[in-house]
DNA sequence: ACTTCATTTCGACGATTAGCTAAATATCAC
DNA sequence: GTGATATTTAGCTAATCGTCGAAATGAAGT
């Protein structure tokens, strides 16, 4: 979880997740977003890759990248989730809003 | 939203958050839980403020920290919530303010 | 005023990180 | 095999980061 919070601190590999959200796309294709040299873009997957974010498939002479979605909720819902219940662990549709979570007084 | 991703990539800087989310604490209450000097806490803290993650309160000679929860939501469950529908745009059965945020990202 | 306690600021240090160019690897087309 | 294309690895630099001890700040208490 801790090498998923490393990964999301770089605004360019949250980007990446963002163009993955909509569909997997190869290598350089992902690169062509950024202004930013090929061997840079490769680190960045590596840590995708790292903090198991990614799927990864060769195809041909192309690796294609695929979104983990259920890695990148797990952590950060779970993390929230302790927090403010609503988004917690396994409650997808609670009905605590949380709004309700305010600063204890106690 | 670069500075809420920034502090929670520190192991030290989430614990104390989760720290927080039970009850405000002061600095060297804070500082207790940790095996590491007074002055990298500090410095820990000074990026939490920075994020805006955390609310200061000067009382005498300590300082009260306490959490800012719909800042951490509005970050994590805004950007998750670009990301799968179900966590994101409109929670099927309940609609809490953090989550009510999300469009077309990129 | 002086001392004590809580916290932050100041420099400094080693480790990590994002960035680059050049070179290596792998795959396809010829 | 040769050449072109896609991606990664290697080696390097500069900036950032987490950490520390020492000193500074601020607010009591004596």
């Amino acid at each position: 979880m801790n090498a998923v919070f490393k990964a999301l601190s770089d605004p360019t590999r949250r980007h990446v997740l963002e163009l993955l959200r909509d569909r997997p796309m190869t290598a350089g294709e992902l690169a062509d977003h950024f202004p930013v040299s090929g061997p840079t873009m490769s680190a960045h997957f590596a840590v995708l890759r790292g903090a198991d974010l990614v799927d990864v498939q060769k195809v041909g002479k192309t690796v294609i990248y695929r979104l983990k979605l259920s890695v990148l909720e797990d952590a950060l819902l779970g993390f929230v989730g302790a927090f403010s219940a609503v988004t917690g662990p396994a409650t997808p549709a609670a009905s605590t809003p949380a709004a309700s979570i305010k600063g204890t007084t106690s």
